[in-house]
DNA sequence: CTTTGCACTAACAATGTTGTTAATCATAAT
DNA sequence: ATTATGATTAACAACATTGTTAGTGCAAAG
């Protein structure tokens, strides 16, 4: 034996790849990220990445599966959540949203990138979509019908909307390395950012949608 | 000779390899890029890869900086016309930038990937940026708050207000793949999307700078 | 004509990368 | 005690990928 081989848990070594290649696949993307190194991270032989997921494209699909569903699952339900005021449930969704970046700001890039120079994951990916952005889309609508109906709010695509939403939302961290350069490092300090960029963004958002 | 080798130019084979390796760079980026895929696409030895442009991270280098000079000459100039309202400035930033990226709309998610995945690069890039950005921004910013001093406007920062232009004018084609999913079709007929985005962001900008 | 310089080719070399396999070790069940 | 089972290791194999080199052909300069 060369490194103690003792204090592990049947599923140690499986978790502790997954969690490796999780950081090495967000970090350098599939075409970048290396089994060996992988298995050097989790302080595994690397022949053991091969024992538990078989091949390197298996273990990528599983962790892209992953982020596809806690995306789904962090964007999706809480526009469900009825009964409130437009103007409620729009600061609801781009404070979850903002929020979830924040905890997650690799994630856009690394879903950006890997679906484009994969189109077939894309289709999978876009299925899914497909299927959950209506559901959440008409509510909104309807929201904004109503308020409309009101003279509270103008005529506007709900879809249309969410995607300006997500424009100012997402590109800071997507352009994460230029933005920190330019603005003299303000997203070092990750909640003031956030903060910021939830007022400025539901202003912006709300005032778009003034009559 | 297996290919015919006639009728070609001295720089007629280093333009071919430049041109393969760019479309191979941007498809697929540093990582995913092959030097012998390169050179086959270019219709050339291999090994007139490494005679014309030694390593592959050399001529990957020589694109990204040609690419950075490309958006640096299109987005800075534009701000320096004065004498225009604040109002022509902001559509003329809107419409020359979106007209670029219609024209590019690979470009912004191959330079903010190759940039993430190597921070050197990104410093040299972050670099530039840092020298023409002000130049940029401050001519903005005095517009700005002229308007605001006539209380035609509210009091914003140009940097962040960029930033937000930015964000409208991108992310649909970062996301390109998701949001043309999402979105039957709608960015198949580019000049169409582009002039929509046009309009809408430029409304979008302007009912966050009224007073 | 010879020489010089350049583009080019084919073959090779070195290393990286993914994946496999036979043997070993530990442990729990029989 | 023996067996069976799964985890682990070291070594290997196959292939990909980048880079080099010695030599060939060709065209212009001397």
């Amino acid at each position: 034996m060369q490194t103690e081989t003792v204090n592990k848990l049947p599923q140690d070594t499986e978790a502790k790849i997954l969690q490796a290649a999780e950081r090495e696949f967000m970090a350098k993307g599939f075409a970048g990220a290396r089994t060996t190194s992988i298995a050097q991270a989790a302080g595994v032989t690397h022949a053991m990445f091969h024992y538990y997921f078989r091949t390197k494209e298996k273990l990528f699909d599983r962790i892209l599966t992953e982020k596809v569903t806690l995306i789904r699952d962090a964007l999706v339900t809480p526009v469900m959540d009825t009964e409130l005021s437009l103007e409620d449930i729009i600061r609801g969704i781009i404070d979850r949203h903002l929020d979830f970046i924040a905890a997650n700001p690799d994630l856009p890039r690394f879903i950006i990138t890997e679906l484009y120079n994969n189109p077939q994951r894309s289709a999978t990916f876009v299925e899914k979509l497909r299927i959950y952005a209506p559901l959440m889309l008409s509510g909104l609508q309807q929201k904004i019908d109503e308020a409309h109906a009101e003279g509270r709010c103008r005529k506007v695509d709900a879809g249309w909307l969410m995607l300006d939403i997500a424009s100012l939302n997402i590109f800071s961290y997507l352009a994460y390395p230029v933005i920190n350069g330019i603005f003299d490092n303000c997203m070092d300090d990750s909640d003031t950012f956030t903060a910021m960029r939830k007022r400025d963004n539901y202003d912006t958002i709300m005032r778009k949608l003034k009559p």
